[in-house]
DNA sequence: TTTTGAGTTGTTCGA
DNA sequence: GTCGAACAACTCAAA
């Protein structure tokens, strides 16, 4: 009798989850049974802890992931400390035979699968891990001479002309061969831990409240989202998803984020969009929302080669660039939005209260914090990194690079965001900024500018200037795997 | 090896 | 108000 263990990660759904499907053929195959397994690591070195509005995320999503296990026979355990021990503990209380899970593409996640994957191969243990939260393995995407890509564009047109498909997404099981009583070991015998003694949720303040009302967790949430975007907002999307007073984009992020849906099951959805007798808008709508989801696959490409993207200048000609203290109180007036710039207020107030931030807008307040305060990036991605629902590993550190010039692609250092002008071409009508700044052109306590756009403008391009020496350092990738 | 075209998301200035 | 040029020249990727 063989049971399986299929561990969750950053894959927190049941429908297309080829590590699920692999865990309950195996335990078909031998007459066993199948674990669910969620560790909660906060232990393990180099893992990078969770954000607090990514908590508030994960509570919900594997409160509604449980719910939908127990209604399909299935068993869910959940446990808190070292992925590795907490593993190896699960397969001798299973008597497990094998175990199963997809792949993810940070350095320190890497090191721990083939941690895992050693130990397994040692103990006589089927360990498989699987292709599930990219459509194009990293490893697999090479320029012609054999190295990563660094620039999106050629990257993208790479994966895009493929001879192979795009694989079709997988259904999700309906049954989950969970243990039950006449089960060796019997369910009741396995311990689980209490999701909410996690304390994954706020408490003292309780600031989750605009998260609620503003966000549903869960898989077959991610799911009516792309359903409605598609009907509603695809065809607009290339046109409207610069605009933040209109809900023009997909806001598929946090859902990407914890895999409640996959880029495969986007595609495929996409795919049956019909494009004969489709309007240009719709097709151009089409192209732009396939690139977003391929810079996601982009930014993880620079991730897995990459490693040290969060940490790391990826142009190490910026190691020496002088940052300004950020203790001096713009730092604060940044996070709390009171710089008295209101575009920028208006989108880190929205990100306080929502968990979440317009994309256009995050570029502008972004470029404010680099270019006009001259603050370290690093300090702005932990930021985002603490407050925004999507945090993403790969996303979050790869567009703060984006936006301070020393990551991949770079924008050109004379590329200075005016959050006025910026304010003045994607929010005309003044409704992003009223949302959440009320009527803050006559209001008495909403502060004036703590900086000058002008004469910061001219200190930023000067200081970038200088940080071109000209000669870049030739950093090879980490890995060549 | 050399050449060529292109590079998500911008701003300012002056005609 | 609108539009093109200038803002540095560099790096990447492919031919």
């Amino acid at each position: 009798m063989g049971n399986a263990i299929v561990w969750l990660r950053d894959d927190l759904r049941l429908a297309d989850n080829p590590a699920l499907n692999a865990a309950i053929s195996h335990a078909q195959a031998t007459g066993g049974r199948l674990v669910i397994l969620y560790v909660l690591d906060e232990v393990s070195g180099g893992v990078r802890p969770l954000g607090g509005a990514v908590k508030w995320w994960l509570h919900h999503s594997l409160e509604r992931l449980a719910a939908r296990i127990e209604r399909l026979d299935g068993t869910f355990i959940l446990r808190r400390g070292a992925a590795f021990d907490e593993l190896r503990k699960l397969l001798r209380e299973t008597d497990a035979t094998g175990v199963f899970w997809n792949r993810r593409y940070g350095g320190a996640e890497r090191d721990l699968d083939a941690e895992i994957k050693g130990y397994a191969s040692a103990a006589g243990l089927e360990a498989q891990s699987f292709q599930a939260n990219l459509m194009f393995e990293p490893w697999t995407v090479r320029t012609g001479g054999g190295t990563p890509y660094t620039v999106f564009t050629p990257f993208w047109k790479s994966c895009l002309n493929r001879p192979e498909p795009i694989r079709s997404p997988l259904d999700a099981p309906t049954n989950l061969l969970g243990l039950d009583s006449s089960s060796t070991p019997a369910r009741d015998a396995l311990a689980s831990d209490d999701l909410d003694a996690w304390s994954l949720l706020p408490t003292n303040p309780d600031w989750s409240l605009g998260l609620s009302l503003r966000w549903q967790p869960g898989e077959v949430a991610a799911h009516e989202k792309l359903e409605h975007f598609i009907e509603h907002r695809l065809e607009g999307y290339a046109a409207g998803r610069d605009f933040p007073a209109d809900n023009n984009t997909s806001e598929l992020s946090p859902h990407l984020r914890f895999g409640e849906i996959s880029p495969f099951q986007i595609f495929e959805r996409i795919r049956r969009v019909p494009t004969s007798g489709a309007s240009d808008d719709m097709l151009e709508g089409i192209r732009r929302f396939k690139a977003e989801v391929g810079w996601r696959e982009f930014s993880y490409n620079l991730l897995f080669h990459w490693p040290d993207l969060a940490t790391n200048n990826f142009d190490s000609r910026f190691d020496h660039f002088e940052w300004s203290d950020p203790n001096d109180g713009r730092l604060a007036a940044w996070k709390q939005g009171t710089t008295g710039v209101p575009l920028v207020d208006a989108g880190m107030r929205e990100l306080w209260q929502t968990g979440y931030m317009h994309n256009r807008v995050r570029m502008v307040a972004a470029s404010f914090l680099i270019k006009n305060l001259l603050i370290d990036w690093r300090i702005g991605e932990a930021w985002f990194w603490d407050t925004l629902v999507d945090a993403d590993p790969a996303n979050n550190a790869a567009s703060w690079q984006w936006v301070a010039g020393c990551g991949a692609d770079a924008a050109p250092y004379f590329r200075v965001f005016n959050p006025m002008l910026q304010a003045e071409k994607f929010d005309p009508e003044k409704r992003y900024r009223e949302r959440y700044l009320g009527n803050y052109e006559t209001d008495i306590d909403y502060p004036a500018p703590i900086i000058d756009l002008a004469t910061s403008r001219g200190e930023a391009l000067e200081a970038f200037a200088n940080v071109s020496g000209r000669s870049k350092q030739v950093r090879p990738p980490a890995s060549l795997t």
